[in-house]
DNA sequence: ATTAGTATTATGTTTGACATAATAAAAGTA
DNA sequence: TACTTTTATTATGTCAAACATAATACTAAT
């Protein structure tokens, strides 16, 4: 056996901990009994008896578990099983002060491109009710002289109500948790500076797309109205 | 003070638990001390003593910081700080089996909008080097009289190619963490039947439009290069 | 029958001990 | 001296047993 075949060879060995192992032996579990929500598991101290550990082991395997959200522990109770929810978890290290700059820009640029490719599902989905509130929202907006300032609160409100409208509950969820992220590296210095804001497409201009015109049209204005987002990622 | 009033004032009581605490405290030093990647934090045990609380809970603590990748710990060495990663954590829940169907068709749903919205970086970031390998990759494919299935390996080695040119490994981390997800979605009945695939546009139409075309034409193929899918989701 | 009190139970927390692997220090050898 | 081998150290990984606490189930009292 050759140097490079053996050190492969060496590679395959078995280099996780015990609670790696029971973590996946409960979410094998967990699938293959097709559990529904609501379900309840096994105590610790069965599970442990089960599986030949320690309960400090099952309960560390649990608690991984549980930042997934596959189950929840109440007192008494136990543990059930529960719809694991994608961004509550990630939500916890959506962190602008500890994520790094490229992960930062990354997420910024995500949000873009969510935004313009979204159109089809906008207008699937859309109703008369929501086209109203989108304009409703765009007539509480402070007049064009005063959008020099970037108003967060008013383009959370306006592009909030756009994700409501896909209809999409993960894509709703995504954005919110992107949020943060997404005002911190627009105000830091992450871009460079903040230039005057050019005021392509107005969000009034966008309702009007969106409710008289066609998904291509809406990108094509959505791509115009993010262009200041755009300038500073790309200049 | 009325009834309701009150409720809301006992909804404020504290039910973290402990080891919630201290996860919060940790994370806190953490953004605080602004430590560098690589720097090791405290051990188990005097950080037990420093908190007032048992290495148990400082252990289970941890334990949280790690799957967010926060830290990362080495027997001996203690914890170091990492470059936190996104999608680990997430990557673990995302299993098509334990999902459940809204937030399957979510995902797939994301990568549709992605797709059509990242045009404005793939033109802005692609290289001559870029565009010569999606040609060898569409050179490889099947002849179109092949092309009524589906084949899997094949989108993903030219999808997959296209996320690497945005150069947003954010970006191409989470596309790679929906891939199951997307390929599970498309083949299982959730969206009804597969119907039969027209090629409305076909990938070496994407790879001319990107080489002379604009982002705004790259849009619209591949909103048709998807048509497909939407129709699948959309009827 | 409803309420108040009690017992039970499973998770949360603490303590203390030993195992193990990575590193540092010491000892040995050329 | 330079290099390898052995030994000691150290911090995490694992185990065990006990008590605290909160939610539930049970029982008794009015």
């Amino acid at each position: 056996m050759n140097s490079a075949l053996f050190k492969k060879s060496l590679q395959s060995i078995d280099t996780s901990t015990l609670v790696d192992k029971v973590e996946k032996k409960l979410v094998e579990i967990l699938q293959k009994k097709k559990l529904k929500v609501g379900d309840s598991i096994p105590k610790e101290v069965e599970l442990a008896e089960t599986l030949g550990v320690s309960r400090t082991v099952v309960r560390e395997a649990l608690l991984r578990l549980r930042m997934m959200g596959l189950i929840e522990s109440k007192k008494k109770k136990g543990a059930v099983i529960t719809n694991p929810d994608l961004f509550g978890i990630m939500s916890k290290s959506m962190n602008p002060h500890i994520l790094d700059q490229e992960t930062l820009k990354g997420i910024f640029e995500i949000r873009l491109a969510l935004e313009i490719g979204m159109a089809d599902f906008l207008f699937h989905r859309v109703t008369k009710e929501d086209i109203e509130e989108l304009k409703k929202i765009v007539k509480k907006e402070p007049k064009i002289t005063d959008q020099h300032l970037f108003n967060i609160e008013h383009e959370i409100a306006f592009h909030g109500k756009l994700y409501e409208i896909t209809g999409n509950e993960t894509l709703k969820k995504f954005q919110k948790m992107l949020l943060p992220v997404f005002d911190y590296v627009h105000h830091s210095g992450l871009l460079g500076k903040e230039m005057p804001l050019k005021k392509f497409v107005s969000h009034k201009g966008l309702v009007d797309v969106l409710e008289k015109g066609t998904p291509e049209e809406f990108r094509k204005s959505m791509r115009l109205h993010l262009e200041n987002h755009f300038a500073r990622i790309f200049d």
